[in-house]
RNA sequence: GCCCGCAUCGUCUAGUCUGGCCUAGGACGCCACCCUUUCAAGGUGGAGAUCAGGGGUUCAAAUCCCCUUGCGGGCACCA
């Protein structure tokens, strides 16, 4: 029998999440779902230098928001697995240590700081492999005692000095390292605290990984932990490492590339399906033509198999589309919701009075104009119960003349003043056998009535717009028209 | 500098493991046309990749092997 699939996102909190974080989530949480396993969400909060208070609230809002839901985490009862805090977990790391140096697996570094750095800069210098020397390997106990008594030390894992260590990794296969290039680091760090590479291998092991699923970066310290297993005596989880995803410039997505942070996309307007589908095409895919892919369906055809092994570029023109389609997917009613938190500038919409438009009415007519939730606002606010600001001769339509413009604006209004039927189809053919009678071009006489109820040049289309304006409003927009173009000059 | 990884249209990718169906397919973006009251959306078509370069192996290579180059990552008491 196959054990159960285990794996986690294992996030430090040192700021927020990027989509790079996410994506690695994201590839986490599609094979626990796909495969009817576990996803876990552990914090790696050892470096208490680098802490970033309310970061952790920002990794479980963020993951919460792509929809991605963990069935072990901090904010979650314990169980037989936890704490997933590794803050919390330092007695367990400690006892682990001890062992290590009974064993004689791993021994106190009493170097200093300063010391290391000249090393590195001496071994820089000399172009010579970059690593601990092992100056502290085989200290004598009475040594050690002595230097106990003015420096706590950390504690670094004996790596062999020969040899080659072959690592399986699932999408790159066996990759051999050479042991003498890796030196003796540092697992216990003299605060007391665990390095990464020590405590998320005794964890994911404690917590029965099955996975270990992670960004490409780590790729290189894979032997280092493979040789932890192996003198911890562990069985070897499956390695995954994910190809990372870079920013436009091709280098690591960064602050540089502008909006990293997912929330700052769920800012911008983004729907969370839409990054979701997103970010699991992004080194991940199904066959030559698939790209729509509905949660459900993501989750069903999710396989590793398919995840490639080159990294990729981030792009935002293609998620902006991507996110048109989940827009323009959405009934009338999901998307007023989705778009109300994004509505200010004309906020008197929401505080509409009974007779003025209710968003999900204006709703159909902006669908399939915007690419975010956050367009939506500029989209509409003509259609708020104000005064129309702009310049009057935007009425003066191309190849027309003022006096064209002011004949039309005259003659339209009596008739639709007259028409009781104040609907798009009606107001259609209404205008447009008025155009003929006025010897004009339908397209020239709407722009001038475009101008005039929306105060623009690009509008959605002008029928539905008045009949969602209602009568009274249409008219008064036009009776304004009239004074701006007789104030003109 | 050393180590590891990666390499198909500008971008995301299919095809690579299991050579021939690939005169390399799809999508975003771009261009044109159609639809059309503007803008979109939609439809149709197009430009765009000598499969990083060079050597092999083979009847046959994007696909297998070697080298080179480029890019990325790592070489912390950071993760």
């Amino acid at each position: 029998m196959t054990p159960k699939v285990r794996v986690r996102f294992a996030p430090s909190p040192t700021g927020e999440p990027h989509l790079g974080n996410l994506r690695t989530a994201v590839f986490n949480w599609l094979y626990a779902r796909s495969t009817g396993g576990d996803f876990i969400v552990r914090i790696e909060d050892t470096d208490q230098q680098r802490l970033v208070p309310g970061a952790v609230n920002t990794i479980l809002e963020s993951l919460h928001w792509l929809g991605l839901d963990w069935d072990e985490g901090p904010d979650l009862p314990t169980g037989q697995f936890g704490p997933y805090y590794q803050s919390q977990r330092k007695t367990l790391y400690t006892v682990i240590k001890d062992l290590l140096i009974t064993q004689g697996a791993a021994y106190e570094c009493y170097c200093s700081p300063e010391r290391l750095q000249e090393m590195r800069q001496t071994q820089q210098q000399a172009k010579t492999r970059v690593g601990y020397d092992g100056k502290c390997r085989d200290l004598s106990i009475a040594d050690q005692e002595k230097s106990a008594a003015t420096t706590s030390p950390v504690v670094r894992f004996r790596m062999p000095d020969e040899g080659t260590t072959t690592c399986t990794d699932y999408i790159r296969g066996d990759i051999v390292f050479d042991n003498s290039l890796i030196d003796d680091f540092v697992i216990m760090k003299s605060d007391g605290y665990p390095t990464y590479h020590f405590a998320s291998v005794i964890d994911d092991h404690a917590m029965e990984i099955s996975h270990v699923m992670r960004a490409d970066e780590w790729l290189s310290s894979l032997p280092r932990h493979v040789h932890l297993y192996q003198a911890l005596g562990y069985e070897l989880p499956t390695f995954v490492h994910l190809p990372i995803i870079l920013g436009p410039d091709r280098s690591k997505l960064s602050k540089r590339h502008g909006a990293t942070s997912i929330l700052e996309y769920k800012d911008a307007g983004f729907l969370p399906d839409a990054i979701l589908n997103f970010l699991a095409l992004l080194g991940w895919s199904l066959d030559d033509s698939s790209e729509l892919f509905s949660r459900d369906q993501l989750i069903d055809s999710f396989t590793i198999d398919r995840v490639g092994d080159s990294a990729a570029v981030f792009d935002i023109d293609k998620l902006s589309w991507m996110n048109g389609v989940y827009i323009r997917d959405l009934s009338n009613s999901q998307l007023a919701t989705e778009i109300e938190p994004f509505l200010d500038v004309s906020a008197d919409l929401a505080l509409a009075t009974p007779d003025q438009p209710d968003l999900v009415d204006i709703v159909p007519v902006i669908k399939e104009r915007i690419k975010t939730l956050r367009e939506a606002d500029e989209m509409i606010s003509f259609f708020g119960d104000h005064e129309l600001v702009y310049d009057p001769s935007l009425l003066i339509p191309k190849g027309l003349d003022e006096k064209h413009a002011t004949t039309i604006l005259d003659s339209v209004y009596p008739i639709l003043e007259k028409t009781t039927d104040f609907t798009t189809a009606t107001i259609d053919t209404t205008l447009r056998a008025h155009a003929i009678e006025l010897e004009l071009k339908p397209g020239q006489v709407f722009s001038v009535l475009r101008v005039a109820l929306t105060g623009r040049t690009v509008a959605p289309p002008l029928f539905e717009t008045m009949e969602i304006l209602g009568q009274a409003q249409s008219l008064k927009r036009i009776r304004q028209a009239k004074t701006l173009m007789e104030n003109r000059k």
